[in-house]
RNA sequence: GCCGGCAUGGCUCAGUGGUAGAGCAAGUCAUUGGUAAUGACUAGAUCGUGAGUUCGAUUCUCACUGUCGGCUCCA
């Protein structure tokens, strides 16, 4: 109920910011402005360009035009008058098609002054409920969302019913941008992108142990859970994907090499069909299922540039991927198998996740029935499990139903990384089979499987959720050792190899500063341990003949004075345990 | 790709139609300091690339490249 007054409020906003816009320039053609998730829109169709600078100005005239909406008054009007009303307007004529062609009445509201074309849904008093807006942004949109058609000028906003509500909504803006994994990967060194190579990584050496630690932990479960890595060719020939089919639907999102008159290669934007190739590469049994193939290979896709987006969007990445052939009545125990890894592999993020369940679109490939027993298989094993997922009616993949994985991170974003899919399609394109236990010939079927999905974009999360300061395991530096002056060097010397004969990763900081200064420097690299060496330490150290040492953590947290050894058995634990 | 913004030393940013400035970082020296910045000095930029306008362009115009916010939300 609260929720539908919310988008009451925001949708008559809309209105709001139409009527302003149209009281500064007057020739705009106004198109369609909905509320959205947090906020609202307006597409217009402007005369001339308006910049970012004239969201005041808009603003201005909202609050001013706001002061007599006292309420929205609404009337049906017949098809000639909507026509003739909006004559010079070929979007709402456009709308107007469509609504008569639904056999719907045309409905006009009417605040103030201003009256539009529109299905209703306001709220009662506006000047009154909608207590606070603000213009975010100006955007490009395509009408009705098709390239194919005019660009729009969107403008953004957001409305609520007191100014405390706003000033937290925009609060959380802020501290998305602070989290802002571009910034942080920057100022903690962990990767660049250059413009020699749009879209792709430098990563950067703790970026690197960053990647390989999530990387061991996914072979680590690989290892538990039955997969088998293999490494697959990166360039392709033609051929291979057009047995696939990614050439004739595909290719347009491949990088091609051309090379000579009759080679022509791509490079591969996903793994399935090299894993098609191994297990056509021999007799397979029904021995030999399931039959899990992992491939972490480096995936090329030529997204489109104005799609990049830092980690999030990259054109080059690895998948924690994995091709699992298994007989049609494994889905279900498969596909259990598959969560419970899921379970496991995101527990160590303190994240929770939901799942979205897409079932057969309207253009799909196989049978019917096959269908509706692999999608009640995996509904089933979802209900089960007792995790919180949600039907996508119509969103699976053309060639199977599939699950993908939604996580939320710290300030409650949502973020879509793994995904499981089904496939009937691609052992049907390689022609793959294996021999039954009656003797006949059989085809597998497939789970391809990502659990973070890509790992450059589940790292990109990450960081965001955490701010940089990651967990002990996963940490690119766990501990700084921090000399106070180059009295006790040899002292600080022998402590640092003592961590690093232990296998933490430590950095000393000989560095002619001051103790503040190393500490504040640690700190802004997230450190989770800071290791304060002085005079005091090495003589105590000498009393009492063990390494005394002083620890204090990236938070502030004074862990006091504690015997070196026992420090690193607590932190060996810690990293163990990956708490 | 499309719409709009941005592009100045390694980083963050200021600035001007007459060939640039700060802070941080870096280097040198002094300082030997106890839990978030010790001080001084030095070096470092043909102002993203190309073209145009101009006596003269980092500054104005155009194109290109890169980057950021969008391009799913349906009167």
């Amino acid at each position: 109920m609260e929720n539908e007054k919310l988008n009451h409020i925001r949708h008559s906003a809309a209105h709001l910011l139409a009527a302003a816009v149209l009281r500064i320039w007057p020739d705009t053609k106004l198109t369609i402005g909905p509320a959205i998730e947090n906020g609202f829109y307006y597409d217009f169709d402007f005369t001339d360009p308006i910049s970012d600078d004239d969201l005041p100005k808009i603003e201005k005239m909202m609050a001013k035009t706001l002061a007599d909406w006292n309420e929205f008054t609404h009337r049906e009007v017949s098809e000639q008058e909507a026509r003739e009303m909006y004559k010079d307007n070929p979007y709402k004529l456009e709308l107007i098609d469509e609504i008569v062609q639904k056999g719907e009445a045309l409905t006009l509201y009417k605040a103030g002054y201003f009256e539009d074309l529109c299905r209703g849904g306001h709220s009662e008093e506006p000047n009154k409920d909608i207590g606070a807006f603000k213009l975010l942004s100006l955007a490009g949109a395509y009408w009705r969302g098709d390239e194919k058609n005019t660009m729009l000028t969107r403008i953004y906003g957001t409305a609520f019913v007191t100014q405390t509500e706003l000033d937290e909504y925009l609060h959380m803006l802020e501290e998305a941008k602070r989290r802002d994994h571009k910034k942080i990967g920057k100022e903690i060194d962990l990767f660049i992108m250059h413009e020699t190579s749009p879209g792709m990584t430098y990563w950067l050496p703790k970026g690197v142990i960053l990647y390989n630690e999530l990387y061991a932990f996914t072979r680590e479960m690989y290892k538990k859970y039955g997969y088998q890595e293999v490494m697959t060719p990166q360039l392709n020939k033609k051929e291979l994907y057009e047995t696939s089919g990614h050439w004739s639907h595909y290719k347009d999102d491949m990088f091609v090499a051309n090379m000579g008159e009759n080679e022509e290669f791509g490079i591969k934007p996903m793994n399935c069909p090299n894993a098609m190739v191994i297990f056509k590469s021999k007799t397979r049994s029904y021995n030999d299922l399931p039959l899990r193939l992992a491939d972490t290979s480096l995936l090329h896709r030529y997204e489109r540039s104005g799609t990049l987006n830092g980690l999030f969007r990259t054109r080059q990445f690895r998948q924690d991927d994995a091709h699992v052939f298994i007989m049609d009545d494994h889905i279900s125990d498969e596909f259990s198998q598959i969560m419970q890894m899921i379970e496991e592999m995101y527990a160590p993020f303190n994240l929770s996740y939901r799942l979205r369940f897409g079932t057969r679109p309207a253009k799909f490939m196989g049978e019917q029935k096959d269908w509706d027993r692999a999608e009640s298989a995996l509904e089933s094993v979802l209900q089960q499990s007792g995790k919180e997922y949600f039907k996508a009616q119509g969103e699976g993949a053309f060639y199977g139903p599939k699950v993908d994985i939604l996580m939320k991170d710290a300030i409650g974003r949502e973020w879509q990384t793994g995904t499981i899919q089904l496939d009937f399609q691609q052992p049907k394109n390689f022609e793959l089979k294996y021999s039954h236990s009656d003797g006949t010939e059989k085809m597998p079927v497939v789970f391809h499987r990502a659990i973070y999905g890509s790992l450059e974009r589940f790292l990109g999360v990450l960081i965001e959720h955490y701010v940089g300061a990651f967990p002990v395991w996963l940490a690119p530096v766990q501990v700084a050792i921090l000399p106070i002056s180059d009295k006790v060097t040899d002292f600080a010397q022998k402590v640092y190899e003592q961590f690093k004969d232990s296998g933490t990763r430590v950095e000393l900081d000989m560095s002619n500063q001051t103790i503040g200064a190393k500490i504040r420097e640690a700190t802004l690299q997230k450190v989770p341990y800071l290791c304060i060496i002085g005079e005091k330490e090495e003589s105590e150290s000498n009393r009492v003949g063990k390494e005394i040492i002083s620890i204090r953590t990236r938070d502030g947290r004074d862990l006091g004075n504690l015997e070196l050894s026992e420090f690193l058995e607590s932190i060996k634990k810690e990293i163990e345990k990956k708490t």
